[in-house]
DNA sequence: AGCGTATATTTGCTCCAGCAAACATCTTCA
DNA sequence: TGAAGATGTTTGCTGGAGCAAATATACGCT
């Protein structure tokens, strides 16, 4: 039962995931970033007006929303992002990208996107990368129903 | 360069896998195991004798040396593991799967594997599986250099 | 208007993992 | 033989993340 077959692809897939991310982690930290911190910056860069509420980047991220509070903390500690009172729920709160941090992400980027290059998709054949995406989207569709953050990301792959 | 399809690529890779091991960590939550103890218990498991040594432990799962020592401490402490004294080498420590603790797999591994098929495997045909286990292994040979451990995996998958 | 429930965020507590230092033992080489 | 350095493991400390409770606000219904 140890050599299943369904046990040998889990752990493919967890190595292969988990060597990627640790490469791309040492550049991240070299910037004084965490990975989900960077995430967190990723996706407010990405959003109309460069905010997001708290509650949607727990969604997107995966995070719990404690852990948005904690990340939220640190980039505004950090000066990368702001909290915005929400005009019309006085309950909410938008987390505000900063010139700082749109400023960071041109810092990181190229490297960042070299990096993926050279240690995911750069070392496939386009049609083996394509075929990849493709089943990764699958499991990401079933997986996390309501990911449609993914929707902006989906819409940008097609 | 937000929208770079590198960076997408790499979302899609963090949705689905962190969506997978999502699913499965409950599973092993309800059985009292984290992911970390798991992937342990797995690996003594699948050695000659049940035991490995800390060092490879941690070589085979990325863990820090302290990192093992701690995960060791949890799996003694709970009965599925134990430490024996290696007789050659008197700074050195093996860790051995107990009894229990190979009880513990064979109650753990039916739902597990079948969690990987409904939520991983299942949900490609076969091809396209096949396709994406031999692009992770590309993936994982470049970005784990040392990880022969995955021969024994590598070597059970061919 | 006013009560009860639902929702958004934060805070307190705890567990887990890494780093660096401590410690024990081995190895090498003079 | 006996130091000096290498190697294997553990320990002290810190930071990050989750859960559950606290807090603040909004909404619905009478």
């Amino acid at each position: 039962m140890l050599e299943d077959p369904r046990i040998t692809a889990m752990g493919l897939f967890v190595e292969a995931f988990t060597g990627v991310t640790a490469r791309l982690n040492v550049q991240l930290a070299e910037h004084g970033l965490g990975n989900v911190d960077f995430e967190v910056l990723v996706r407010l860069s990405r959003s109309p007006g460069g905010e997001l509420r708290m509650t949607d980047l727990a969604a997107q991220t995966g995070l719990s929303t404690s852990g948005v509070t904690r990340v939220v903390d640190r980039l505004e500690r950090d000066g990368l992002a702001t909290r915005r009172a929400c005009p019309t729920d006085r309950r909410g709160s938008f987390t505000v990208v900063t010139a700082a941090g749109v400023a960071k992400m041109h810092e990181v980027l190229p490297d960042h996107l070299a990096l993926i290059e050279e240690w995911f998709t750069g070392r496939l054949s386009p049609e083996a990368l394509e075929a990849l995406l493709c089943s990764l989207r699958t499991v990401r569709d079933a997986v996390r129903p309501g990911a449609t953050s993914g929707a902006a990301t989906t819409a940008a792959a097609a």
